[in-house]
DNA sequence: TATAATGATGAATTCCTTTCATAAAACCGC
DNA sequence: GCGGTTTTATGAAAGGAATTCATCATTATA
């Protein structure tokens, strides 16, 4: 079976053109090198050298594998570079799960300047999952998980980004616009719209109408984050998003800002990682970069301004 | 560093997800296998593998690997089975050396029909040789010769192809078309029209001229038959000539041809190899070609006929 | 012609791979 | 939850293939 050690052998020779001085540039001894050609000779059936004068020539088959030995021994020696890569850390991927809709425009911002950084690493961003993102981590689907919802799990562990408020987000000529802070009863006969997430994932459900035990007038799906506070700014419907990305649209469409309840709705950001992965100077750098990315804070803008939390 | 094994373990591994049905489609054992990837891990410097549940499940790096192995398992694949048909003689390379500058047009009978025959078999044919076709031969810079002189060498064989009679050509207006022979005399106001080859290796000279102690009153090197044969036809010169190749001639120009002398200038082309080369079923099939082509014999026509030899 | 350089070869040795035996872990069905 | 099964990991022993050593044969060089 033809080796890599036969063809760096073969291509020696025919770099130095004896035996003798590619022993010496591979370590061996001549004999080793005459015995290992027989042997490849015998196996493949057909003669490599022949002897001219005292020197070695290849024949037509040995010249043939001259070129596959240059054009294979390039492949071994780059795949080679390539494992040091990753063995250094240099190189790899990082598949990130975000389970919280929003917060892409805060994750451009924190892979942007990490891509520049390491550009032999690939960063592949996964919205869907099949079961849940805890799942998908702990399955190795995923490498990291951006989450507002760290549930404990046996393997995974969690680092806390920064603390935000979800806030309702109404037009600005909507009668509650006064407001500062809005209540459940307020709000049933509104239509909800959010992003398109299980009822049992969205906080606003969860968190501030089932505890009063009523509910909006109806509920719609958006997918994208502008369409959704179009809507929102023309009547159409509330919303609830992240204080800071309500900040970011504050300025360009007529909306307010409105607490939900009176203490708001606290959230705070996490990055989950499964404590087993070995360490990796990439993906340290990434929590770094994580950690150090704040969202823009919500300036006191309009009846429902809402400081941000650390 | 890595090797062929270990790329083909890596690609059973992946095509069969465990280590095990990978040992048994590669024969060896599970504890080989997993020794085997381990010391490649360590080599390598990262993981390459890391359990799951009771299977394998590879890493960045060992996916990356599994591409590679990929590649390279089918380059090597593709390089034994090439190297087989060099051990089967289905392939290689033929370098004919040809000394006789008319034989190009048989030697193209020759060839044609071979390359046919010989898919995987390229021809190289040469004309021209730093010091002389023998010496090519012996050099290893062709593989086969044809001549019409085969200088005794050792180590090399000659084998005869066919006879022929290398016959003057004249212009038919010629004041010697009626005659049947020429005598070197009659021939001492003419101009030598030859191909471009050393004095010393052109027969008319050497063999009946110089014999005869005397000389054309001219001698000019023209590269191209049929451009040769044209300046005979106008009167410009005379030529020598195989009796075969005046013959496809003498229907379209207005040529005669006469024999050399009282006995003609008989020749005879011969093959040579050397008879160190290991056989080699298209060699073998070549020279067997060779053999059985012959030229076509020139028909009694116009006053200097001269019946084909054997 | 003596000398140096190069390749070939057989036997001995060394080193690396493989196997064996066994443990550990994980999944499966009851 | 608990045997039974499947799968990988590991250390020691065995086996085998590659390497070296010593030497010869051949060819080029001074």
């Amino acid at each position: 079976m033809l080796e890599r050690t036969h063809l760096a052998i073969i291509h020696e020779v025919n770099r130095l053109g004896t035996l003798t001085a590619a022993a010496r540039t591979l370590n061996l001894s001549q004999s080793a090198l005459s015995h290992a050609i027989r042997r490849l000779e015998q196996q493949a059936g057909t003669a490599l050298l022949y002897k001219h004068g005292r020197r070695l020539r290849f024949t037509e088959a040995g010249h043939y594998l001259c070129g596959v030995a240059e054009r294979l021994l390039a492949q071994f020696d780059h795949a080679e570079t390539i494992l040091g890569a990753f063995a250094a850390g240099r190189k790899g991927s990082l598949r990130i799960g975000v389970e919280c809709h929003p917060c892409h425009r805060w994750l451009v911002r924190v892979v942007s300047p990490f891509l520049a950084r390491w550009p032999e690493v690939d960063i592949d961003i996964r919205r869907e999952f099949q079961f849940s993102g805890i799942a998908a981590l702990a399955q190795h689907d995923i490498d990291m998980l951006i989450t507002p919802d760290p549930l404990a799990a046996a393997g995974l562990c969690f680092t806390p980004l920064f603390g935000y408020e979800m806030v309702l987000v109404i037009s600005r000529s909507h009668p509650l616009a006064t407001q500062r802070v809005a209540r459940p009863a307020d709000l049933t006969d509104e239509i909800l719209l959010s992003y398109p997430v299980k009822d049992e994932r969205l906080d606003i459900l969860n968190l501030f109408f089932t505890p009063a035990q009523c509910r909006p007038r109806g509920h719609k799906h958006v997918e994208d984050t502008e369409i959704l506070l179009r809507m929102v700014a023309a009547g159409r419907g509330i919303s609830a998003i992240p204080d800071w990305l309500a900040a970011e649209y504050l300025n360009e469409l007529p909306l307010s800002t409105l607490r939900l309840g009176a203490g708001g709705l606290q959230k705070q950001l996490y990055i989950g990682r499964r404590d087993k992965d070995r360490p990796s100077p990439f993906i340290d750098c990434f929590l770094e970069m994580a950690k150090d990315t704040k969202p823009a804070p919500l300036r006191a803008q309009g009846a429902g301004a809402v400081p941000q939390k650390s």
